[in-house]
DNA sequence: CTGAAAGCGCTTACAG
DNA sequence: CTGAAAGCGCTTACAG
């Protein structure tokens, strides 16, 4: 720890120039100068010069906290996701933000850690900053959530899977075809013991789904699944390789492994490279998401891609849509998953 | 694409409930109500009963631009960072958020990608919401951008590398030191011919200043650099891979690479892997981060690990001790970085 | 083309 | 313990 500064004058920040103070520069009425910065063609260009001078001398600053509480516009969209740390959800936000800031719209960012009351708690706290949009990962709410998010008269859109009946609009992709299609697959490989094992599914309510197609998929042969096993610690690449050495010291009970995600599903396929047991010829490996490493490891991975993205913008596309009154927009929209063959499976 | 549902009521918040309307319903004055809720001990428990009931009816959202306009504390902080999907990035923001949000503070998160200009629009952008401290990654920033946060009257908290001249506060490590050190710890290992390895380093100004440890280190030996690549794409796996393809086929020209970051060295380890070249025997590999894939690959990367969840949190105190007129706290912290000895280097 | 009033929803002093 | 006034910084109609 190297100096102290004490800087009292950082504390808070109450010196700051109002458009009184710009106005009182320029010489002008305030009305004027908030109509040069909202519309300069409205002002005579002399005028707009001042009044130009003056923002820049006085180092003028809108204060959007006025202009939202006059116009009971925020101009806040708010998007709610599980985890803030998971590439799955920053590119998501990325997506939201990269059509909304555009439009002058600031995106509120928080994450739920994938509780459900935290995610109420969130909403609540984020609906306080009178946001034009709620944007939320996940169909599965609290009961007080969907109560809330139904009565506010402002876009709602769940996003990342399909809902049966959303709270308003609603992108992303049937997690259940997805876990079926991928099952699907692997059974048309010849695989036949195949096993499913996931991370804290009782809170992954996507997995979840995907792990109902997977049996779905099982049972349009008459087969069982050769083993379901769920992880008691949130999924990492540890968590993935220690599931392998456990599944090697089992004897290896599956020709095949879908793992509820690419970081699960590379954490086993580095530490089987690492134990001797050859993927795909001893057991093959499958993930979802289609997280870049998954393309680069040994052997590639085989894993549905998901639109994450995309998914962002759409939503993001939703809400602008909605705000601007266009209505012929789809409400719904289901996106669909590509399995990336490779070699693990 | 399914359904359609224009939903008219959803297209503006305008029907929101007030304190007026709770006062009205509970049949006290508005005042009374703003205490309860700010104050709920000042308030006759009877009275308090009949506001809380009419909150609940109304489903009255306290509106925080109107009492942040009030009270001229917007409870915002501002996180800027270069990308906002990068993992190292997205933990030093949950580690902002987890230390700030508890404390009733929003967190606006904004990205540059890498452009200074950017930055300072983003910035510009920001502080029309009049948050209460601004936290940014790196020191190298444009002059506007400088002069703009010298000049605010709020804590500006520079974050992820010590800095020589610093705006206000600061917290990170020198990544000259990181460079050196990584360099030294090769050079002990037996390595003569080293080579560094980044991708687009002119916007990646930590990295260029790691570079120069490098060059330092070696220069300590009077030994030259092996090699110094600078890779024109933003760094991924495959432009790692990518490079140690090259380099595969440049005749292997350096015993060890160290490269600019973790993304870059586990692509080339992953590929080097593929093409047979035996790491470290052939070729040793560094990186920097400690992203968790790096202890997973095999063999497990040796790398420099950033505190990055910490520097998020101490950034944040700094901000909350700044606030609370705290003044015996350190305006500068080096954090130390260490080393990751693993079999890859 | 320009300006004075009214008010967005709230809170900080001030009376009662 | 409770309430009416004033005002945070801005913008939307309305006059001139």
């Amino acid at each position: 720890m190297v100096g102290q500064d004490a800087s009292d004058s950082r504390r808070r920040g109450r010196s700051k120039a109002t458009i009184k103070d710009v106005a009182a520069r320029a010489g002008v009425g305030w009305m004027t100068v908030s109509r040069a910065l909202r519309d300069p063609a409205a002002v005579s260009p002399a005028t707009r010069a001042r009044v130009e001078a003056a923002i820049a001398e006085c180092g003028y600053i809108p204060n959007r906290l006025a202009r939202g509480l006059r116009n009971l516009r925020s101009h806040i969209v708010v998007v709610i996701v599980p985890s803030i740390s998971n590439p799955v959800f920053t590119e998501v936000a990325r997506g939201v933000a990269d059509v909304l800031t555009p439009h002058g719209f600031e995106v509120l960012f928080g994450n739920t850690d994938y509780d459900l009351d935290v995610e109420e708690r969130r909403i609540r706290t984020f609906l306080q900053w009178g946001p034009e949009a709620v944007i939320v990962a996940g169909t599965t709410h609290a009961e007080g959530t969907v109560q809330l998010l139904r009565q506010m008269p402002i876009p709602v859109v769940e996003m990342m899977e399909t809902a049966a009946d959303p709270i308003d609009l609603n992108v992303g992709l049937s997690h259940f075809d997805v876990g079926r299609d991928m099952t699907r697959y692997l059974c048309g490989r010849g695989y036949r013991r195949i096993g499913y094992v996931s991370a804290r599914i009782a809170q992954d309510h996507r997995a979840l789904r995907r792990r109902e197609g997977f049996r779905a998929a099982l049972a349009e042969h008459g087969w069982q699944p050769a083993l379901e096993d769920d992880l008691g610690e949130a999924a990492s690449y540890g968590v993935g390789a220690r599931h392998a050495r456990a599944f090697a010291q089992r004897g290896l009970p599956a020709d095949a492994l879908y793992f509820a995600n690419d970081v699960l599903a590379v954490g086993a396929l580095l530490e089987f490279q690492r134990l001797g047991v050859s993927v795909p010829a001893q057991v093959a490996v499958a993930g979802f998401n289609g997280l870049d490493i998954s393309e680069h490891v040994n052997p590639p991975l085989t894993t549905t891609l998901t639109p994450r993205y995309e998914i962002g913008r759409i939503a993001a596309r939703m809400v602008l849509d909605r705000c601007a009154g266009v209505s012929e927009t789809a409400s719904r929209i289901e996106l669909a998953a590509t399995i990336l063959r490779r070699e693990s499976a």
